[in-house]
DNA sequence: ATCCGAAAAGCTATCTATTGCAAAAATATT
DNA sequence: AATATTTTTGCAATAGATAGCTTTTCGGAT
């Protein structure tokens, strides 16, 4: 059983001391080139590997960043939203382009997660990622503030705080989406999913869904509104909910696809036809969007895009650099469930 | 600019050495009660968090699971496979379960991903996570063993070399699946999805499902076989090759979700209906194969206890336990594709 | 009061690489 | 040839914890 090589077996069989051994692999301007030739040959023929620990102790960084995934709690744990989990994608693959490495972690919002990773060095800076209600956190975020941690977030600007965000125009997004479906004709609006700054993100788009109906002279039902969480389930119930109190309504714009999902699902459950009788907007524009009968009218966050703002904001934040908090358009995508 | 506490602060404050500290902080039985409990204390007031990499240094292992995911290189690296994607949370889940952190990274099979993270002491084991050519890795799965490395894979049994690896019943899948269209009428198959050793998951499927043919006096037609990718376009391909060769067939079997999704939608351009005309079965059970039209029949990958069995037995592998590779049961979900 | 053993705390080496500074070697200048 | 420069290399300190071994403490036995 061999153990691992260290710099010190590479620098006895080169015949060079172990710092010189140390400053070849790292193409340092500081050794000769014939020397690193010949210590980098022998490190690749012995398979030696730096050891991160060891490099990160001594150097107080460790080319990692941390992504802390924390859900709605009312979300069972067997089922992560899709939308994260292509965040999730576009940052790791964002995350090794730059040459850093990507630590995961979910978190669930009571837990003591803030700064665990960047406290204990194991990580240069945390991208916060996860839909939510601001306030549930507000004072752990100002923890991580005042601790010096360095983190991005994912959603909606902070004004009253110095936190850089990155966050997708949710306001317009709701605006196009209802101005979209209103020229298909429809004009009577429920709106699925909290709409209350508890959750920045659907609170934007419902004001956007707002300022669409009253620019076309169109009425805002507040009693058309229910509550929802990002769940298909949840979106299934806020739909039946709705059916049941008998008001009527043309369009409903679930704040994401999930909710849009279930609330289709409620409709044809209930007889409903979509679009003609009832059309059905989402947001998120999440792979199974197009895929659900009818395919969903959604706005498309570019979760690319995304990830690799967020993955390159922090490593701004973390090299002490000025970063300003981004707003990333939407696209709308129109599919087959709002009537064209 | 306050910096990070370190042990010594502690322990000065606690008017201890730094050593109880140590022993203090990690609950070892050889501190007094009461300096444990003032010496915990002080490290909250100061908001101390232990030094991962000094940590890890010293006691040479980290608590930290490596998983790499590696893609078909033929994917476009927009897109990743959801299946994976909802492994990569059930994984996530786990290794918190299970108190150790996880270190996220794509590869591309031609990169030198091979035993990065373990040999430098990032990570104590790593989880291979990726459908993919067998042959293509074969080699370097060998250098993993031969450098000790402690891993686990995901995908069907190994016989020729001494890995462990969790995978699911394909070829029992594939059986149960084909079976049941069987019972529904059906009896031409087509087959879309590579059907050789070098695409070990999709070979089984296949050969379940031909043992199921042949076990009802069916026909194996090699010729309603067609080579596909793991992609939703790359399914829509073969399809279209195969309805434009004018063989008849009455089922498609998508060696994976995304193929059959695929098939399913070449055939409805094309005018076919499903699954009157043609009864369509895939393979994974992806969140989205519930909202197909018609909702797809498909056999389900259990990707929580999957990942639940990786985490698991990588570390008892690291832990110098005997472990034994797993073989997962799939279930059959019957939705509409297939005719009932 | 003395001695013994267990419990608790301390001392110091160790883990492996990085880095500032000093020393040596190589090259340039006068 | 002697001195000044510039390149390379080596030495030793350092990063922050862990662990083996030693010392101190303290209640109980003699």
């Amino acid at each position: 059983m061999k153990s691992k090589p260290t710099s010190f077996d590479i620098a006895y069989r080169a015949g060079v001391s172990q710092s010189t051994v140390s400053r070849a692999l790292r193409n340092s301007p500081l050794v000769n080139e014939e020397t690193r030739q010949k210590v980098q040959a022998i490190a690749k023929e012995l398979n030696y590997k730096v050891d991160k620990n060891a490099s990160n102790l001594r150097s107080q960084h460790s080319s990692t960043l941390a992504l802390l995934l924390f859900e709605d709690p009312t979300n069972d744990d067997s089922f992560i939203n899709p939308f994260f989990l292509s965040m999730l994608g576009s940052i790791t693959k964002a995350c090794s382009d730059k040459g850093y490495d990507l630590l995961v972690s979910f978190q669930q919002m009571n837990d003591d997660w803030h700064a665990e990773f960047e406290d204990s060095n194991k990580a240069d800076g945390i991208i916060l990622l996860g839909y939510g209600d601001f306030v549930d956190y507000e004072e752990k975020l100002i923890q991580l503030i005042e601790q010096d941690t360095r983190f991005v977030r994912w959603g909606a600007d902070v004004e009253s705080l110095p936190i850089v965000s990155v966050g997708c125009d949710n306001f317009h997004g709701g605006y196009q989406l209802t101005e979209h479906v209103i020229m298909n004709g429809k004009k009577y609006f429920a709106f699925l999913g909290e709409a209350s700054s508890h959750a920045p993100e659907f609170y934007q788009r419902y004001l956007g869904h707002c300022k669409a109906l009253a620019d076309n002279n169109l009425v805002v039902d507040k009693s058309l509104q229910n509550d929802a969480f990002s769940t298909e389930e949840s979106g299934y119930q806020a739909a039946a909910k709705l059916i049941e109190s008998g008001k009527s309504f043309d369009c409903i714009f679930g704040a994401s696809d999930l909710i849009a999902v279930g609330a289709m699902r409620a409709l044809q459950d209930k007889g409903y036809k979509v679009p003609e009788d009832v059309a059905v907007i989402g947001f998120d524009d999440i792979p199974m969007a197009s895929f659900t009968f009818p395919p969903l009218t959604t706005a498309k966050q570019n979760t690319k895009l995304a990830g690799e703002l967020l993955v390159e904001s922090l490593i701004k934040v973390i090299n002490g650099e000025e970063v300003k908090t981004t707003l990333m358009p939407t696209s709308l995508i129109v599919r087959n469930s709002c009537g064209s």
